[in-house]
DNA sequence: TAAAAATTCAGGGTATACCCTGAGGAGAGA
DNA sequence: TCTCTCCTCAGGGTATACCCTGAATTTTTA
């Protein structure tokens, strides 16, 4: 049985790099390549890859919303994040997202296939790198005392109003409430988040994990 | 349909070479060859192919400014570069200026073929060998930054200070300079971003790795 | 069931953000 | 030299965010 993968990456060297890499690897099959999220989300219905490998650094949508999108659609798909971010918020992301790896582009031909191989198998495969500076970040992050405020149903859906970008009157007219109260929301979000104005709601609660 | 293509090279060989290797190729229509640049800028118009196959070594200008400027007259044009230089300056500036390809002239029939196709859908072609190449410049670089749009100096700093949760007067404080400033770096911002406020702003920052 | 928390909203205010046009100077690069 | 980008700043305006006090109603919880 051969296992049907499926690449997206807007740079044309690193697609075929990786088709070359599976050339003579008769157990694994391309099937698709894409260069952006639009095609990737038009074609892989009729493509039906076991695998996608997928990169963050997307022209047109987020790598990491991609992911997302794709996996509310095909909970089966293993998705395997091929990109150049080390930054441990990336890996986050996308594990948080569904992701089932993390690999740098890096990656040499044994690795790649037995990043596959675990994916395909259900488990979990973070490249050595990653994998290292993801437990460094946690054991870091265990001693730290982080509060997670709790936020009221409403104060979470200001939030979320206010981190797409909307203006108060915009907020009132969604949730159906008065301006004033959208405004009593806000100052209630600054308070228990410790922000001196949204921007900093935003990040603390970006930081919490209120938002992804 | 057929696609139309142009040849600049100032060997008549290589010429005639392209044009034997083309000639039972019906989809395939050579429709003028020129052995300079001021030639190609002359005749281009009247044979107004889709693909150009330029030399970068050319007697009387440089294929590379040649590139640029056919590029600012015509758009439309794609441009192959058909060279026997492997050097990765000269790849990245001729890409950097546009064109849509880079062959190096040991290249075969098919490859040829397959080269001119994938230009003609608007994408990128690159030699195995150059891609290789490239790929190695890359990874020695990891700077990925295509999707990430590119801040000054001092929009970053703004960008930092507004993170800080700092209002404009702050910030022009801290920036020793006008809060006429400060704002105007703000909108730009918002504008480079793609944000509606600087909640956005700070949003897509952290997105996109330029904060933390 | 009483207390506590959450949701709703008002009046009234100041500070700030947002948005436009326009423009001069400095520095880099062709 | 000319062009382009960046940095700088202004006038003048509207919209919005921020901040206070106070309070009625509903919902949750002790």
């Amino acid at each position: 049985m051969t296992t049907k993968i499926a690449i997206t990456d807007d740079h044309v060297l690193v697609l075929n790099g990786i088709k070359a890499m599976l050339a003579n690897t008769p157990e694994i099959d391309v099937v698709g390549t894409y260069d952006n999220g639009q095609q990737t989300l038009k074609k892989i219905n009729l493509d039906k890859p076991d695998i996608l490998l997928l990169d963050i650094n997307l022209p047109d949508i987020n790598g990491i919303e991609l992911c997302k999108t794709l996996l509310k659609q095909y909970p089966e798909l293993k998705i395997l994040a091929l990109t150049n971010f080390e930054e441990i918020s990336f890996v986050k992301r996308m594990l948080s997202n569904g992701a089932s790896g993390y690999l740098l582009k890096n990656t040499q031909k044994t690795e790649l296939i037995e990043a596959l191989k675990t994916v395909l198998e259900g488990r979990q495969y973070l490249q050595d790198k990653i994998e290292k500076k993801l437990m460094n970040y946690a054991l870091g992050r265990q001693n730290s005392e982080t509060f997670i405020p709790k936020l009221t149903r409403r104060e979470k859906e200001v939030l979320e109003a206010i981190s797409e970008e909307l203006t108060t009157q915009e907020i009132s007219k969604k949730l159906f409430v008065s301006i004033k109260t959208v405004e009593t929301h806000r100052m209630n979000l600054m308070s228990k988040l410790g922000a001196k104005n949204s921007v900093g709601i935003i990040k603390k609660a970006i930081d919490c994990g209120l938002l992804d």
